[in-house]
DNA sequence: ATATAACTGACGAACGTTCGTTAAATTCGA
DNA sequence: TCGAATTTAACGAACGTTCGTCAGTTATAT
């Protein structure tokens, strides 16, 4: 299917040099055709960008209610350091995450709207999730804490910092001094002792 | 001064457009004059471009150095929250720090090497000054811990979330919440008790 | 003090290039 | 042979940049 060829060449062009930045004619170059070939399979630049969004989207929210559907230890310990691995899995296998993120915080202004709707869809639905294990986990007296909002927001602060980690991206051991860091000091923040 | 002027609308459509998104011919309206004229004042777009990331960079580096060198107390509960409203105080006041956020991450590619001696060069510095803090407090034994790398980095952390927060900066209560949330867990996991 | 020279900032016009997009012609596989 | 995919050709618009020019100011020299 060449459409997806375009959209994977289009995906590497908006992650490196952004919406403006990015040109059909390059993109066409990369999979070997015109840029005029691409308008058999896309309405349009535009056209092209959201639907190259919507399928990161898919990407990261499935991965995600996936990743959460498959635990129900009782161990938060390991379940939320998998969810931190399992971003950084998802952001160095594809270039989707990084995609996602750039347009997440720096939308091209004429579709600023329709991107922070995704997003907000998104965001909602890992922190619903993630306050729902926390309330159990608090429940069982396994972590510390009386309400679940506490906790879940200095763990999806954790997140978005070891993914500004992966974004600024040249330091492998960087990214790991900073899990490690970020890791151990959330951990005895939010548990017993 | 003129220069100022342009400099001023440069921020500010590098900011919302990046590098590629903003054109010399609306940053010149915005000051009341044609494209051509910048040429008086710059060398071309990059000349400019550079100079604005050059402006902000001084700002930023100058506010942090200024604060960590008023602050000599030992309390490092103070000093630390303090930092972090600094940095929400930066962010808000002025656009060159989410100029510098997004040309930090996502640099337009022809200048990447450059903008990344900068940061690097901000990062360094930041870094060094909070570890010897850091390093301060764990000998007097204010803060729990054996080596100052971990809260150092545990707490860039926290302030690598707050900038995302600010970034994507759509809901006040949001970011309330989250710097609560972190700062409460970070401080319980690198405090005595 | 007056005339001349140099400098500054801004301008219209135009440069070549690239952009996204459309239309028509052509190739190619079922 | 029919239809879809790709091409060539061309479009207007915008891009960054260069040029020559022209006021207005400042500095110099007579």
């Amino acid at each position: 299917m060449k459409s997806n060829e375009i959209k994977e060449a289009a995906l590497k062009y908006f992650t490196i040099h952004g919406y403006e930045g990015a040109s059909l004619s390059l993109i066409a170059e990369e999979v070997g055709m015109k840029k005029q070939s691409i308008y058999a399979h896309f309405k349009g630049k535009d056209d092209l960008f959201l639907q190259v969004l919507r399928d990161a989207k898919e990407t990261e929210l499935s991965s995600k209610l996936q990743y959460f559907s498959k635990i129900d230890s009782q161990n938060p310990k390991l379940d939320l350091y998998g969810f931190l691995q399992l971003v950084i899995d998802l952001f160095q296998k594809n270039e989707q995450l990084k995609f996602w993120l750039r347009m997440s915080f720096f939308p091209p202004a004429h579709l600023a709207k329709a991107i922070e709707k995704e997003v907000i869809d998104i965001e909602d639905k890992v922190q619903l999730i993630l306050e729902s294990k926390f309330q159990d986990w608090i429940d069982a007296k396994v972590i510390l804490g009386d309400v679940s909002k506490t906790p879940t927001f200095a763990f999806l602060g954790v997140v978005d910092s070891i993914l500004l980690e992966l974004v600024y991206g040249n330091d492998e051991q960087r990214l790991k001094d900073k899990l490690e860091a970020s890791w151990t000091v959330f951990w005895r923040g939010i548990s017993h002792q």
